[in-house]
DNA sequence: GGTCAATAAAGATTCGAAAGTTTGCCACTC
DNA sequence: GAGTGGCAAACTTTCGAATCTTTATTGACC
């Protein structure tokens, strides 16, 4: 039975797939087949396909006819083009964001920076992946800073790309050596922006500090060669060279 | 037997229903049942399931639990918020177009708005929309012009959001009865920006072809009152007040 | 040894009937 | 007459065996 999720099954294991694959307990470039996928979900082929689909037309995964599907693989070029779309993108809705929010949308930006603040960045078990809550809370203190957009297709595409990048942070080896850095900083400085209505400076720091995080993953990415080129049709996105 | 479609019988489902969604054959609002998705496309539940799935990640049809699929309902306020996005992404888009694309890419625009320019804008049946002809033309023409653009994440948006919008114009009554437009001066207009590679002239002409567009939808759209508000979760999309 | 064809195994796709959920209807009560 | 509860029909969701495609293996032939 799959215990966690909505109110199909489909949507049950749609949720379980998709969390394994943030989680990283699914691995880019990884292939699934339905008989594995039937006793890991405990579910029928017919619930995993459909899950399978929806993942599939988001991105997250990718398939060609009677060859299945396969863990979307991670590649440079494709973190180059995702980056620069969320630079334009993200850094247009925010701007928005701050034009129409209103305190409502203040005061849950400022709620969830207030949780992000005080959630420890580092895993204990394993201190080079950024721990769950660290990742949750940052998804929702960007997600809490974009929502006060009310251009709807705007907004959903601006988190559609952020998801997509998630999967990155998740798989990039030593996220945050990088003594230098002061995340803690941009993301105050960005809350600060916001709460003064400056919508061109927060669209500008969001610019910066999306660049920031994608020049650290690709700088510290050749440590790990583990993640195969796997050509693939279908959403014509990924082409691989490698991670 | 699903004549015509991919080399999966889901695949092949998918374009037939797609294809009746924006050929007009299947009316916003209207609920697509199983027994009849069944007979009409001469397949079973599973497949026409698979292929709604995907529909609906995509957002031409939307789905509650339990209560089956929907073609997108249009509202006023989704045409606003997507002909928003679309004056902010694609002309972002043409502008790297312009930058970036080849001489290949040049040719290819060229040569497709040959085709549109020979291509007779009205119905001869139905003179009130677009001939089959010219939509695909024009739609032809509009994805070459974007083409050129390197990065797919940006160019994938900007295409999802342009197939949106065909939706609306192929539910328009009365498109192009406005007597003042001269549609084909536009198009001309942008392909000389583009050849000259003045991609800041580009992408402002773009934007205003974009929102003439728009506007005439909204002005003629009070004419046809058949279209119902269904509120709709899922995808959060779409919100209907009225067309 | 290398190439090619036939065969076997693995896995993807398809189907339609069984199970579960929602919706509309009707009788019954207040 | 309005509101309520239960029943039946319609529809959606789920399942897993049957079918078909791809991939890997084996053996014959050059």
């Amino acid at each position: 039975m799959a215990s966690t999720g909505g109110s199909t099954r489909t949507d049950g294991v749609y949720q379980l797939l998709r969390a394994d694959i943030f989680g990283g307990r699914l691995e880019p470039g990884q292939r699934l087949k339905f008989p594995e996928l039937c006793v890991r979900y405990s579910t029928s082929v017919g619930a995993a396909r459909e899950a399978l689909v929806k993942l599939a037309a988001e991105g997250f995964v990718v398939t060609r006819p009677h060859q299945g599907y396969v863990v979307r693989p991670l590649s440079h070029e494709d973190l180059a083009d995702l980056t620069q779309a969320r630079v334009e993108i993200e850094s247009m809705v925010l701007r928005l964001a701050v034009q129409d929010g209103d305190m409502q949308w203040e005061a849950g930006a400022v709620a969830a920076h207030h949780v992000l603040e005080r959630t420890s960045f580092r895993k204990r078990e394993d201190p080079d992946h950024p721990s769950d809550e660290w990742s949750a809370a940052h998804a929702a203190f960007h997600t809490a800073l974009l929502s006060g957009c009310s251009n709807r297709r705007l907004l959903a595409t601006a988190r559609a790309l952020r998801h997509e990048a998630e999967l990155y942070l998740q798989w990039s080896v030593s996220f945050g050596n990088e003594p230098a850095r002061d995340l803690a900083g941009e993301h105050r400085a960005i809350l600060e922006a916001v709460v003064e209505r400056d919508a061109d400076r927060a669209a500008e720091l969001i610019r910066d500090h999306i660049v920031h995080t994608a020049q650290l993953l690709i700088s510290c990415a050749s440590d790990e060669p583990n993640r195969v080129a796997v050509p693939v049709a279908d959403t014509g996105v990924a082409d691989g060279t490698r991670l």
